[in-house]
DNA sequence: TTGACATGCAGGCATTTTACTGCATTTCAT
DNA sequence: ATGAAATGCAGTAAAATGCCTGCATGTCAA
């Protein structure tokens, strides 16, 4: 775990929509990128286009903070929680 | 602690240069910006400039995690633990 | 009181981030 | 085979970030 890691991962975690697409994917995993705009419609009515969520999940990715694998032509993205935990036992730790 | 509370802090600790500012600090509190400049030069020789590192104290003390008291020309400033805590406490803590 | 010390303020510039629109690609179902 | 469904890719624009330089302000010490 290297600044660069920690870099991603805390960046990933410093916007409201990122932390609100990992609660709702630890709620339930395997989510579509449709079903993860549609659920943020329900949740508020204040949408955000496909692609800027698109984009946020790619940043999630990037910081190893979700997986994703294709079923046919969905991909589906699932909750991945070691890079917190690595973090913070790596860094946040000592301030706890 | 709102959403916009948990980006600040995330953010903030989403540099590199803010988190070896903050380890800094938990070693020894009470430090002026000359000294923590001085730090860094004294670790890696790879310096900033003044102005830049004290960028990065305003963004670490808008997102609560130092605080600063004036002593005569000097501005010390203090590591605050608590929003990373309460960051912890109230968002990451589920995924731990 | 004057000079050096510690910091603040303003502005510039390149890069990144966040949002969008429009078009392309792949895959399933009819 | 064709159309709809799910996603990807490219490009744009505004705002924020990270770095810098230069000048101004306030404070202590000789």
């Amino acid at each position: 775990m290297n600044d660069e890691e920690l870099d991603l991962i805390f960046k990933a975690l410093g916007d409201a929509t990122r932390r609100r697409i990992l609660d709702l994917l630890q709620e339930r995993s395997e989510r579509s990128l449709f079903e993860i705009c549609a659920s943020f419609v329900a949740a508020d009515g204040k949408s955000l286009s496909r692609q800027t969520i698109s984009q946020h999940l790619d940043m999630l990715e990037r910081a190893g903070l979700i997986t994703t694998s294709w079923k046919g032509r969905t991909k589906t993205h699932s909750l991945n929680v070691a890079p917190m935990q690595m973090a913070t036992n790596q860094w946040l730790k000592k301030y706890l």
